[in-house]
Parts: structure tokens; sequence; C-alpha cells
DNA sequence: CTGTTAGCGCCTTCAG
DNA sequence: CTGAAGGCGCTAACAG
């Protein structure tokens, strides 16, 4: 059960296998100061002269040492531990989540573990509550659609932990950060409306997700400033899945008559769009445009590539981590950031044919 | 600094808002026992009656009582914490791994924590050796490439870290888990060939990965048992992305005369082959056939589906992620564990076009 | 600007 | 089978 790298001491001359880690105590006696002094350098607080500072830096670099964590954990009574809780997202847009997170985490030397939380499990909020007493955090990352679960978010607020939202619906009184995504997708409409689209169907996201009401909102907005009609039969379900996007692909493709343009709310339900207009014989964008949002790689691999809008998942996430270090740091920083989008316009999108 | 939830010990009678969490003291005396007694049932381990581990048992729950990971890390010297490290792979690939490794980290009470490691830089090593004395990790799982550089795990025997390999190339004296990758590759080609096909082309996967190798070798050994030539113009390197595989598959197929059939080493690049096809104006499977390795999601996303090797990756990361626990648990145990493949026969192999 | 003194909450040793 | 004492390595509070 024991490495066995522990009661040597100093009773051990040769220099054996196991350099026995040094301790803070190490540090101070080869820096000629007291422990107090080296945690303050360790942890860039001030009241340290500088000539102590960088005696102190020698001494930590020439015995090699490195605080213990559990120890500082205990002690500080913080775990320099944060964790990402997510609900199944596609694995594209978590992965880009991933390593924005870590890398902010990196900066700070701060650790993230990954947390899977199923949002419609009965006992969700409650198994998020065990994992926050039984695990030390400091702070949690929230994606869609967990940053749309309003139990889940006052469970958290209730438990005073700090966190931070990564796009989620509601803004006010958060930190995080999100896109404008009603701007985005009103833009990525106009265009399609610029070509000459006057039927434009819609693929909803997933109905927990804030992200589809935004993407909805914008759709309706720039259909209105057009001056078209809202047609309730243009709009159909989605899940954010290629499957849903290939089903309601093929639902409003057979419609009489049929939409000359479909947005559907992210790119792997567009990819399941064209799917179903290539099973119709239907061509891209000759007879129908399509396109999606978020910019993932599947945009760039299907054929004809997908016009899109580009989202910066992983600087979004990088971007939301520190502004949850800072609120760690003191309670009261942090605040919503917004971040910029881009539309980008490739060759599955195309002037309406003539009726 | 201080959340202020600390010195309330008994003093405060009302059920205010901070429940003062519980400590194993608490417990002791709930019980009517002592401190260790509920140490050791906390941790199953034998020396207490079966009526006093219940008595404790009761009194863990009135007082919802959690330990303190940091305090448990501190005094047990292992921190409930492993590491995923991983270099760059597919989105698709490592959530499927992060999923499976996660899973069985939750059965154990074990967090697991996201590491990328550059595997080509040149301070990887010493990064990783950082890692090591700057978090208390009980173990890692490495995933491919970093399961096969020499150098990061002769460091890693040395500092006598325990961890797994999902899918490395030398298995021997290892713990982890593989898959035959040479027999399913095997199989696979040798499907293409009962299908009529003789000229038959390779991408190959990425140089670092020993998953390259193993590919390689299954389709060698294919071509050997059909009595087929191997001809190095037909096989070319490829990267596991793909934009590699669309570039080497535009180079086999401007070949004169063309193969009839393109196995690329993931499924990736066999996307890429495919929309290199589709650039040429050859059909799939009529004028060629492509195939490829791992059954990630693109296989049934693009047209025409994708005949492939089903790779049971979550599984793996699972089972190997339970080798780790077992060897951190009582070193010495844990082995290298193989896992089923099964090929997945879709429409994007057919049989060879007649001369 | 710097040092001293007490724990943080648990586990380990050794005694009963 | 159970308990009491001590320490893991660090930091918070308070002195000086």
């Amino acid at each position: 059960m024991n490495a066995g790298a522990h009661d040597g001491r100093q009773q051990d001359p040769r220099p054996g296998p196991v350099p026995a880690r040094a301790r803070i105590e190490d540090v101070a006696a080869a820096a000629g100061v007291s422990m107090k002094t080296v945690s303050r350098v360790l942890n860039n607080e001030p009241g340290v002269r500088e000539a102590t500072r960088l005696r102190v830096r020698e001494a930590v670099a020439a015995l090699n040492y490195r605080p213990d964590p559990s120890a500082r954990s205990l002690a500080g009574n913080r775990s320099y531990l944060v964790a990402l809780l997510y609900d199944n997202p596609s694995p594209n847009y978590l992965m880009e989540v991933v390593t924005g997170v870590v890398d902010a985490c990196e900066a700070h030397h701060y650790g993230m573990v990954m947390q899977p939380v199923a949002h419609r499990a009965p006992g969700c909020v409650e198994a998020v509550d065990a994992l926050l007493s039984g695990a030390r955090l400091d702070g949690l990352i929230l994606t869609p659609p967990l940053t749309d679960s309003d139990a889940l978010l006052d469970r958290l607020d209730q438990r005073g932990i700090p966190f931070a939202c990564i796009s989620p619906y509601k803004r006010e009184g958060r930190i995080g950060v999100t896109l404008d995504e009603h701007d985005a997708v009103c833009e990525l409409v106009a265009h399609l409306v610029a070509l000459g689209h006057r039927r434009i169907g819609h693929v909803r996201g997933h109905p927990d997700h804030g992200a589809s009401e935004w993407r909805l909102a914008g759709y309706r907005t720039a259909l209105r400033r057009a001056g078209l009609r809202y047609d309730p039969e243009l709009v159909v379900p989605g899940e954010f899945s290629f499957d849903s996007g290939l089903e309601s692909g093929r639902r409003l493709l057979s419609l009489q008559p049929r939409p000359t343009a479909i947005f559907a709310a992210n790119d792997d339900m567009a990819a399941g769009v064209m799917r179903a207009a290539s099973e119709m014989g239907l061509r891209v964008p000759a007879e129908v445009s399509v396109c999606g949002f978020d910019n993932t790689p599947i945009a760039k691999h299907i054929f004809p590539q997908l016009t899109t809008v580009q989202q910066p998942t992983r600087d979004m996430a990088q971007v939301a981590t520190m502004q949850l270090l800072a609120a760690i740091r003191d309670r009261g920083a942090g605040s919503m950031v917004h971040m910029p989008y881009a539309l980008q316009l490739r060759d599955s999108t195309g002037p309406a044919p003539p009726d």
C-alpha cells in the first residue's frame, strides 16, 4: 500500500534511487528564510523583498521543489481543480471546449476533470450535489444544455460554488461567454434572402438547448425584416444530430411547393439535410440551398462544402475558463463575455432556382 | 479568500445555511466508535464487526458525510485521480475514450483529468515529469501515439507510476488493451479480394502510430495469402486526417492502371479518398471500392456508407482503466487485454469492375 | 517586510 | 476486533 518513499528523511547518505521529494521546510532552510516566506513567494503574494524572492526561487530550482497539491489543498481549502460538466454534446464541439479549458487551466496550474451529467435523468441535481461534496472542486464549467437547466443552476448558486457557462440561454447575472446567435442567424438567413430565396425552411435544434431558441428567433427576425411571412409548416423539429437532420430534411423537401433553402440549426443536421436532398435527387445548391451553424469539421468534409457560421468554440471555452478562474480568485470577479462570430459562405448555398 | 464556512464547529444551533460539513470525528461520535473504526469501514478494510460496520454506515448516511479528498490524499499518499494523456487524436476517438475512462473511474470513485501531451515537442518527457511532480496522480492512461513513444514509456517506468496503454504497438510487459488490428485488416482486405479486386491500394496511417504498422502488415499478409504481389506504388503515406486521405486518394486514383479498391488506414482518410473519387468522377463502389478502419460516425454520414472495422473504443478504454485501477490497488496486478473487432460491411465496397 | 504557531481532516502505527 | 496519539506538507492568523 505504501510506496516506501516516505521515511527517508536524512538518514540515507547515498544518492538513492528515490530522491525524497523536497518539502517547503527544506527550501526554507536552503534559502535561509522561514517556511512562510517560501510560501509567499510560491503564491506570488506581496510582502517579500525582491532579493529574498530571488533567493527563494533559486532554492526551489536547486532542490527541484514542487509543492504537494494535497497538502496545499487541505491547508488552503482549495483544490486547483475545476470540472467540465457536459451532457452528450457532439464530440467535435466538446473536444474544442476541452482544448480551450485545458489551455486556460494550464496557464494557471489548474487541472480539469471531466464530468458527464445526464441533465434529463431524475437524480441529476443530486448527482452534481454529491460530486461537489465528494470532490474538492474550485469551480465548474458548464456546457449546453446544462447551462439552461434552472434546477441545476439554482443548486449551484445555493451551494455557492463558482461556475462559468458557455453559451447559456439566459446571460444576466451569470459569468461565462456567449455569442450573438440571434444576429448570426439573422445575417445568415439574410444572405439566403439576398440570393433570392423566399421559401426558407428551418430545422430546429434540440429543444433542451437555449441555442435552439436563439437560432429560431434569428430566423424569424430575418424573415420579418425581409417582409416574408413566417410559415410554421417550414419549421420542423430536430435534435442537433445527423439523423434528425436527415429525417427533417426529407420532410421539408417533400413539401409542395418545396422550400428552396433550408437553414439547419447546426452543421450535423445540415449534413443530414444534404443527404436527404441527395436521396431525393435534388442538387445542392442548384435546386436547394442548405446552411448550418458551428463550422465543425463536417462542414468541410461534405460535398458541396457547407455555408455556416463560424463559432470560435475553443476561444470561447478559454475565455469562460479565465472568467471562472477570476471568480475563484475573488468572488465578485468574472463576467459574461461576448464573442464575435463570422459567416462562412461556401458552396452549399446559391441563387434561388427560377420558378 | 476564506469562504467563512469554517469555524462553525458547534456553536451555531440554528439550521444555518452552511451545514458545516461533517468530519470523520463527528461520524465516530454519532456511531459511538473511534475515528479509526470509521476509517476502516469507509475503506472496506477488514477487522470490524458487522454490527459496528452497519452502525457506522448509518451514521455516515445520517450526517451525509463525505471524506475530504485532500485530507485523504495527504494522509494516504494517493489522490484518487488518474490522468488521460493524449496527443491530438480525432475528436471522435478521444471522446469515446473519455467516456470509457470516466465510466470506469466513476465506479471506483476516481476522477479523471485531461492532459494533452505534444509527443513530438522537445521537452515532452520533461513536461510529463513535471506533471507527475506537480499533481498527485495515482496513474495514467495513454492513447496512441503516446503509447508508442519509448522515451516516454521508459520515463514512466522509471518513475514507477502505474499506467495503462490503449492500443500500443508493443504489448509485452505492459498493461492495457489491444485489438488485433493485423487480423482485422487481413479480413477486410480478404473481403476485397473475395469481391474480385486485384489492384488494392493502401493509404497508410500516421507514421508515429504503431497502429499504422499493424494495419500495413495486415494488408500485406492478406495480399500474400491471396497470392497477390505487394506493389509499393499502391501504398501511399497518410496522417489519419481527411485531408491526407484526399490527397493520397487523388494520387492513387491517378495511377495507370488504377487500383479498383483502396483500404485507408482509418475512416477519416477513407472519407477523403471517397471525395477524391467523386472529384474525379469515379463512382463508389461501381468503379472503385473504398474501406476504412474504426467505424467512427463519419462512416455512416458519408455516401455511400463506409465499409470499415468496428473497434469498441469505449469498451477498450473502460477495460484499460480497470486494469490501471487494479494495478494501482496492487502493483503487479493488471494485464494486457485483447478485445474483439467486427467487420462492418456497408455500401462503399462492391465487386471489382470488369476489365 | 518577515517569522511563529496552529491546525486543515484523514490515515498509520502501535497498543490494548 | 478496537482505540489513542502523531504526523502527512502546507497555509492562515497573528505577532513582531
